[in-house]
RNA sequence: GCCGAUGUAGCUCAGGUGGUUAGAGUGGCUGUUUCGUAAACAGCAGGUCGAGGGUUCGAAUCCCUCCAUCGGCUCCA
């Protein structure tokens, strides 16, 4: 016998061999039904894989992160079990669950698979579903893992089981599919009711631009049919309040091909909305003692290779405009804050000045690649609600604290309710990819982390998303279709008032 | 930038396996009815079927290039 513990600190006995179903079914036949995967000592498991020494338990079900990922996960293998029969010979990358859903990235070498191959897929996925195949796992040595994609000529797998470290790995199959995989993973492929494809799309492999492009396979599906009827109603719903949409609804905003894309005309309504906006924004930044100031639209080239935006982004942005003077070069401003130093230098300021706090809706240019054009979400010229700050030091981290409060108070105003902060830090492997001292990114990262600590706001730790000049704590909120943008930043930059020169 | 899809009246869309004057709803305009809570009826206007090449006796329909949009990837100062 066995000892398990349960979440709250009750404790059964149950035979070796215990599966985490045998002991749902134990408490009631609902929740064997129900259950999806078990936690077992932190780790999670599939539901029917044997338990053979004492161990804490939690058993999850679609109503946990846990339980959806199992099902998620198991049904990115169902569809791969399907795309094997149909298309042999395809190769796989990686599968995993994801927030709404899974994919798939897949080589189907020569032919391609479009949106109209999914039904199809659809189809066979539920004739496995309809032969509840079990997934079952199985652990082999790294060598034998290599042998098995060696032959059968997956080099992606292959890939993937080099890097892993030596000792076992686990396969799971359903039918005749086996992949390398993790899990856990239902019991069988017979619990996924409902099985709806989504899409295909182009994605990197590993997410590397310079490697190979798969074809990522987006899917979703439920265990009861209804929730997916409700998921499709839901997405439907979303749709509608997208605000592409709306905007040409409500005559907000427009694009021209004349003009350019990217570059949005604001009609007479969205210019009302926009001013009222703007009237807002200005009366938060009145109380919190910032100065408004105006900077014009372009500036030297010089301006910008001394801030190193240049040397970073010349080649992408829109090119220098030349004047009749020969030597002569101005960039369209992708940014504020070197306009924004020059106003500074203006005045001589003493310590006991500071802060100074300059805030401008200035507008900016950024050559966007096409792809990301997106609504007026990423567009390529736009006018932030840009401010910068000069202070002591000592004066940092409630300067911060106070733009932090100002961002909150205007989602607040907004009803952006559900908005996560990120600390983005710089990548530590890729140092060379960023300006400035060690000594400065490891001052403005512990200011910036010890103030998160000390607001206690919550704030997840992103290396590799700082600016290249800077680290920042990020706003973000999600529009309607779901998806992420961030909103806010506040960046600490001990690097450009050095390049400025600035006392 | 990359992969895939799409691009027909102001808006939402149908049609199209090459063949006479390109359709609907909605919106606009004109008039009639009349007071209907997206008012009803009649009529009118509105499209070089994204742009440019090519194949063909003939192209909105087939081919190529480009542009834009959409779904993702990559990027995001």
């Amino acid at each position: 016998m066995i000892r398990i513990t349960f979440p709250d600190n009750t404790v059964q006995e149950f035979e070796e061999g215990v599966t985490g179903l045998d002991i749902a079914r134990s408490i009631s036949n609902r929740l064997a039904k129900e259950v999806l995967s078990v936690s077992v000592d932190g780790v999670v498991w599939d539901v029917h894989r044997p338990i053979y020494h004492d161990a804490k338990i939690k058993l999850y079900t679609w109503d946990d992160e846990e339980g959806k990922h199992a099902f998620w996960h198991s049904s990115a293998h169902l569809m791969a079990e399907a795309l094997e029969e149909l298309y042999p010979g395809i190769k796989f990358g990686i599968g995993p669950s994801i927030d709404q859903g899974f994919y798939y990235d897949v080589d189907p070498g020569d032919r391609a698979i479009t949106d109209a191959d999914l039904p199809g897929i659809e189809e066979k996925m539920q004739e496995i579903v309809a032969r509840k195949e079990a997934f079952q796992r199985e652990e082999v040595p790294k060598e034998k893992a290599m042998e098995y994609y060696q032959d059968k000529g997956d080099q992606y797998k292959v890939e993937l089981i080099r890097e892993l470290e030596d000792g076992e790995i686990s396969f799971y199959t359903n039918g005749n599919f086996t992949d390398l995989c993790r899990g856990p993973h239902l019991p069988n492929t017979g619990y996924i009711k409902a099985v709806k494809l989504l899409g295909v799309a182009g994605a990197y492999w590993r997410g590397d631009e310079h490697n190979k492009q798969m074809t990522r396979i987006y899917g979703i599906t439920f265990p009861k049919k209804k929730m997916l009827d409700e998921y499709l109603q839901m997405l439907e719903e979303a749709r509608k309040r997208d605000h592409r949409k709306l905007g040409k609804q409500l005559e907000l905003f427009s694009f021209s091909q004349k003009v350019g894309s990217g570059l949005p005309l604001w009609l007479p309504k969205g210019a009302a909305l926009r001013e009222r906006l703007e009237n807002f924004l200005k009366q938060i930044q009145k109380e919190y003692g910032y100065q408004q100031v105006i900077s014009p639209h372009i500036g030297q080239k010089e301006l910008y290779e001394t801030s190193g935006h240049y040397a970073k982004y010349g080649k992408d942005s829109f090119q220098p405009i030349k004047t009749p003077d020969e030597n002569e070069e101005f960039l369209l401003k992708p940014m504020n804050c070197p306009h924004h130093c020059e106003i500074y230098r203006h005045t001589q300021y003493s310590y006991k000045d500071l802060p100074v706090r300059f805030a401008e809706f200035g507008t900016v240019y950024r050559y966007e690649q096409s792809g990301e054009l997106h609504g007026l979400t990423r567009v390529r010229g736009f006018t932030q609600d840009d401010a910068h700050i000069f202070c002591r030091p000592d004066q940092l981290k409630e300067e911060f604290k106070k733009v932090m409060d100002i961002i909150l108070k205007i989602f607040e105003a907004l009803e952006f309710d559900t908005y996560t902060v990120q600390a983005s830090l710089r990548d530590p492997d890729k140092k060379d990819e960023y300006i400035g001292s060690d000594e400065n990114w490891e001052k403005s990262e512990k200011a910036i982390l010890e103030t998160v600590e000390e607001t206690g706001i919550e704030a997840k730790i992103e290396y590799g998303e700082a600016a290249f000049y800077g680290p920042k704590l990020d706003f973000m909120v999600k529009d309607a279709l779901g998806r992420e943008w961030q909103l806010g930043t506040i960046q600490v930059d001990y690097n450009l008032p050095e390049r400025f020169d600035l006392e």
